[in-house]
DNA sequence: CGAATTTATGAAAACGCTTACATCATCGGG
DNA sequence: CCCGATGATGTAAGCGTTTTCATAAATTCG
């Protein structure tokens, strides 16, 4: 009665009569085995209350079935969305994943990738290409399939969307209907470069139109509501004020609306206020926020059958790139200047 | 040169002169040798580039330094506060997470516990306390450190959070500025008991002054902002309508009163709405939104803190319960009925 | 100064599984 | 009827650690 131990392989072995090589076998790859021993080993199994021990199985095998995941943050509409979907693709083929984040902070990414390596994952998903010379030569020296997201090197495989791109379609878009005086409100951009290429392309589309972008015009903020009323509260103290601001992440903008409409200054007719992200409050608030759609979900999909492609071996090209359109969404948060 | 398979500690053993065995006290317990063995042994596993093998490591001690976590979903604001503060406190003290969601479907729950076991985590974080018999006794069997989080069974460690008395406290709220005729958008009561206590705490409070809530006074949704306005939509339809609404996760308040908004009902003349959980956006909104703070962050810092004692066995209670504090916060989208 | 401790190191047996190889029937074909 | 395939199963050698126990060297002490 006393079974404090749990059944191993032996165990089966013992009580069914096999060796325990058949009863491996019977656990991988039971094709190989007559119906009969099968079923009798199965049947002594499930008596036994047998579970298979993955980390003796991953020592064995060299496969440990699961991935590694460093994520800036687990707490944002993106980046869980993100996840979420990456967990659902994973866990329908088998594959748990390890999931770290780093807050931002490159010492804590650098641990978080050599915890993850040292635990033996199979695969690793990573956010961004900007990261230090040790942490890559960490990343090269595991040999591991890697897979990029959001923004990532020609050097290994990703799944990207052009966030430049998606700058650029919000500037360009508030440059046709008339702005010309912006303020922007980003993350800080220091170990972002989904961030850096947002402002880039904000500032691409308005050199097209000769209007420049000085450093008192951008406020670099945390990714969170309240940062974005504290940026465009710095923001409106322009003169002459601007008459677009563009958050260069959603809750940027939606904190950059409540500011402005807190201050009693009307969106969009006094100032036009546009995101980037598109996550789900933004069709809903009034006015409805105008943003560039980025498919989050998508990205998480399409990078778990990326790696899971890399970790079967089914893929063997040298680094594939895949890139997600980015579209504007014109909702009601902008409009032509009134001058 | 050519480095294909990663050093053990063998390679460190033979290029060091040194037996295996003194090389693995010399990454775990270092303070057992000489300064001088120490030193060489770390030198040449410096120069090697060895990096530790934690499924070895875990196989051959038992101890593999990663906690599972299931929980319904990864996207939501209130989970993933909570998943993201465990993690900073766990990765703070070396351990990793394994972590699946189960989009609030038993099998896909089950499935997620299950391979975690197999991966031999050292502990198991759930959240809620209702699952099959079925799925206790895999728990029960795999004999881990168990601690239940938001709503939790007396008969392992929990740390929660009172969610009746957070329907109590909104509905409580409402009835003592005047409120009669309620509606109700809830999530999906089915497998879900931090709603369900939510939505008891509510029927408990109007209990109190002799009000009853009609099978067609709730809503049961999915836990978005879009559900919320459809729930909304249904409620508003009852004759007389509904002077107060509540929301028992602030996405469902959100999108009532979107949906309120949206039809020209003024919030909180015509109709009050509040809701629980006080998620960032809740406060910016306007009007501002009335709702019970679920300190959801605190919850992971508990559970991860709790979990620690147990793996290391410092805690050697029986069952240790953890109750978190909730609190009405009054804001703007409530007010007395008109009539 | 030798017995009794203590300290540093080594040898080897786990840990639970996979898998290359060996073995032994079974079987169809020449 | 024997030979080479084929198929089912067993044997045993890892996988990279930890850990128990033994051993050898250094230290203490009566």
């Amino acid at each position: 009665m006393p079974r404090h131990r749990k059944p191993t392989l032996n165990d089966i072995a013992r009580d069914s009569g096999h060796s325990i090589a058949t009863v491996s076998r019977a656990m991988s790859q039971p094709e190989l085995l007559q119906p009969k021993t099968l079923e009798r080993i199965r049947e002594v199994a499930a008596r036994l209350g047998y579970v298979p021990n993955r980390r003796a199985r991953a020592l064995a095998s060299g496969q440990s079935e699961t991935i590694g995941v460093v994520v800036p943050t687990l707490n944002s509409p993106i980046f869980s969305s993100t996840l979420q979907e990456m967990q659902r693709c994973f866990a329908a083929n088998g594959f748990q994943l390890l999931i770290a984040s780093h807050e931002y902070d490159p010492a804590n990414e650098m641990a978080a990738l050599a915890q993850l390596i040292s635990h033996g994952v199979d695969g690793m998903v990573i956010v961004g290409a900007r990261r230090s010379r040790s942490c890559w030569a960490l990343l090269e020296a595991a040999k591991l399939p890697l897979v990029q997201i959001w923004e990532g090197l020609p050097a290994h495989d990703r799944v990207t969307v052009d966030n430049q791109q998606a700058g650029y379609l919000v500037a360009r878009y508030l440059l046709d209907i008339g702005h010309r005086r912006f303020g922007v409100i980003c993350g800080h951009l220091q170990n972002n470069d989904r961030q850096s290429a947002r402002v880039e392309g904000i500032r691409a589309a308005l050199a097209q139109d000769g209007v420049t972008l000085a450093r008192t015009q951008i406020s670099e903020q945390a990714l969170t509501i309240s940062s974005g009323r504290a940026g465009c509260m710095t923001l409106l103290e322009m003169l002459p004020r601007p008459t677009a601001v563009i958050g260069t992440a959603d809750l940027l903008a939606i904190g950059a609306m409540f500011e402005a409409q807190g201050r009693g200054i009307g969106v969009p007719d006094a100032l036009s206020v546009a995101g980037i992200d598109n996550v789900d409050v933004a069709a809903h608030l009034s006015p409805s926020l105008t943003t560039v759609d980025i498919p989050a979900a998508n990205i998480g999909a399409e990078a778990a059958a990326l790696m899971l492609r890399r970790v079967r071996q089914e893929d063997t090209t040298p680094s594939t790139s895949i890139s997600l359109p980015v579209t504007l969404v014109v909702r009601h948060s902008t409009a032509r200047p009134m001058e």
